[in-house]
DNA sequence: CGGGATCCGGGCAGATACTG
DNA sequence: CAGTATCTGCCCGGATCCCG
């Protein structure tokens, strides 16, 4: 008789899981998400200047990619210079204790992992 | 004077972060640090099953990142068969939590996710 | 069985220039 | 200011073959 498959538990064996895991997974989304939940809306230029690295590219298509998913809310006001505001919608904000938590996991465990590395690249 | 940087309190604007989360936050480190949590040891080809779609060639890079973060152990028993098992490290256990919680939030909002897409889309 | 080595194509991502 | 457009290089990731 087959033994219960190893991850019994992970619906669909991840499957469903692995496209929501893309977008909150991709390189920038979670740093975009986190800084939108600490600071509220932003601009895009700020946006920008928050996300150290990132090209102005990058942040558009991040940032549609979290719009079209629900999870942050575009903002164009009709002025004279244009001002777009960028802010986490419910959905979005719902995140915020998993991302304020992998944030400080982040944190916390820099070093270890930076000793890990040199240690495993040490042989 | 200038206004307190938007980001305060993400410590370096989210550099020393980028380096801990794009390990945590590529394609398949997730789910596969998710399903070790569930799952205990596995040995590498139960772990190619439990990860449907990723390449025997991703699971290999992928688990020799994790190895190198101290994230994952590796143990390799001198039997023929060869056997190789893999789990978590304590530093990689204390990942638990959150990686559940990431699972259980895509698992809860896949829904709210699939609308927002099919919503945005149809514009 | 558990990988390593190699080849290769597509898309990710940067740089630059331009626009409403 | 907040993007779009275009070009390009490069790395991700799959396929395949091979080895201890």
């Amino acid at each position: 008789m087959a033994l219960p498959h190893p991850c019994a538990s992970w619906p669909d064996n991840g499957r469903p899981i692995r496209e929501t895991l893309d977008r909150v997974g991709d390189k920038w989304s979670v740093l975009i998400i986190g800084i939108l939940a600490l600071s509220g809306p932003l601009r895009f230029s700020a946006l920008h200047q928050s996300v150290p690295g990132i090209s102005q590219r990058m942040l558009t298509l991040t940032l549609r990619h979290l719009q079209r998913d629900g999870l942050v809310k575009r903002t164009a006001y009709a002025e004279v210079p244009p001002r777009v505001e960028y802010e986490l919608t419910p959905l979005g904000s719902s995140l915020r204790t998993i991302v304020t938590l992998l944030a400080q996991w982040a944190t916390d465990h820099n070093d270890e992992i930076e000793t890990a590395r040199r240690h495993f690249d040490a042989r």
